[in-house]
DNA sequence: CTCACTATTTTGAACACTCAAATTGGAATA
DNA sequence: TATTCCAATTTGAGTGTTCAAAATAGTGAG
């Protein structure tokens, strides 16, 4: 059985590597697990013995088939427990992630085998990242950042791609949770800013803020200039 | 933080006590925890150091009060948890133990609260062991093991001493589940077994089964000449 | 009082994970 | 081309938990 650490490991490389890295640096690995960087190296090297990921020296870290199925099997426990933190212990969207951060470690398969039944078998946790089925399949969804907005427009916020609850209990006073119909007033591309209407409130978010936001257009529009390169959490 | 394994032994050790024993031996929590005894030894002079138990060499462990507020968080948290698999995810009582071994170091103080306040902050996990309150507090029963009986007798069944989920669907197929009113037809002290009705079905008990099945009496009886030392679990 | 037996302790080692600090490799710069 | 700089690696060490196997202490039997 994997620890808590492989499994931590190799969901955050899992993570990185959705956010766009073919090949993940050890010093961002580092940083992102908060450890000193000869530290990633021991650990990748574990992990490669393991056989769940390869790596090229110097280069990164990648996952192998083996290590992909057990970041989708780490994050279907995750994001299933957040799911079920929000719906039946009505706690908040803001807080359930470290709570999952810990609990997914430690659910049986057959706890969490109950937990999707409970609720129905959801495809999306309450961020609107995508729940994998027991096999490890993901929903893919083309959704485009709120920074990736060229002009004005109308679309329907799908997933917040940050876990911080400060930054969370921010969007949820405004409106901005997954399900919300938006719509984009204008755009200063200099300024770095946006400005949104969201039900009855009209706000403005600067570029960092907006990229989190992540949204389904509901006419095509906006470009693909720049990646969705935040959302590195599940 | 108390690690995992600190919190096993410090829970073990409580309940070893419970069992009647002032001092544990070291072979008995060897043998509990499943380590060999030099790995006792070493673990009893750690949780020594960090205060949690007291020992006598040669002797056994005791906890200090710091060590047994410990066990009874951990207590509180494995008996909420189990109650909580029953009764909002609908596991069997025969099930959820081991579930609970894992989750009980997992969860926060925040989500058992949560999980207190849902349940309605009941006393009893499903086996019929007292919870704790947040502040350690536990209700006391003067219960007998049905294995006590000297003569034939009604009472209500209280509380099952075992976690084995064998010996738990097989106390369930019977009937013998807390709660349920038994009648003592009649005890064979040689033979070792007990004669009983729990609803309409009649069966025989050998005395280490019998022994398992704590029983409030509902008009004074039996004698307390044999120790209730079975139940070494949570 | 001595022996034998058993429970406990000691010793030396391992595994998983981590750090601090020194070293090295490679890429970009001058 | 030689230098500089940063990222990665190596080395040596420490913590927590565990084992196997040898040593020891205390008990009870003879
Ligand atoms: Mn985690
Ligand atoms: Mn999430
Ligand atoms: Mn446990
Ligand atoms: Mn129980």
């Amino acid at each position: 059985m994997a620890t808590r650490t492989v499994e931590d490991y190799i969901k955050r490389i899992y993570l990185e590597q959705q956010a766009g890295l073919e090949l993940v640096p050890f010093g961002r690995l580092a940083s992102a697990m908060d450890v000193v960087p000869g530290t990633v190296t021991t650990m990748v090297k574990a992990l490669a013995d393991s056989g769940l990921v390869g790596y090229e020296p110097r280069q990164g870290v990648r996952l192998t088939p083996a290590g992909e199925m057990l970041a989708l099997h780490v994050l279907r426990r995750h994001r299933l427990i957040e799911l079920f933190l929000v719906r039946v212990l009505r706690f908040d969207w803001s807080e359930v992630h470290d709570e999952a951060e810990e609990l997914e470690h430690a659910v049986s398969e057959r706890l969490i085998e109950r937990i999707d039944e409970l609720l129905g078998r959801p495809g999306y946790d309450p961020h609107g990242d995508p729940i994998p089925d027991a096999t490890g399949r993901v929903a893919q969804r083309n959704l485009e950042s709120l920074s990736s907005a060229r002009s004005s427009g109308r679309g329907t916020i799908a997933r917040i791609a940050d876990q911080d609850p400060e930054f969370l209990r921010y969007a949820t006073d405004r409106g901005l949770i997954p399900g919300a119909v938006l719509t984009v007033e204008s755009v200063d591309p200099i300024g770095e800013s946006i400005r949104l209407v969201v039900g009855d409130r009209s706000l403005t978010l600067g570029r960092t803020a907006a990229a989190k936001i992540l949204v389904a257009w509901a006419s095509p529009l906006g470009s693909d200039l720049d990646r969705v390169d935040a959302g590195t959490n599940g």
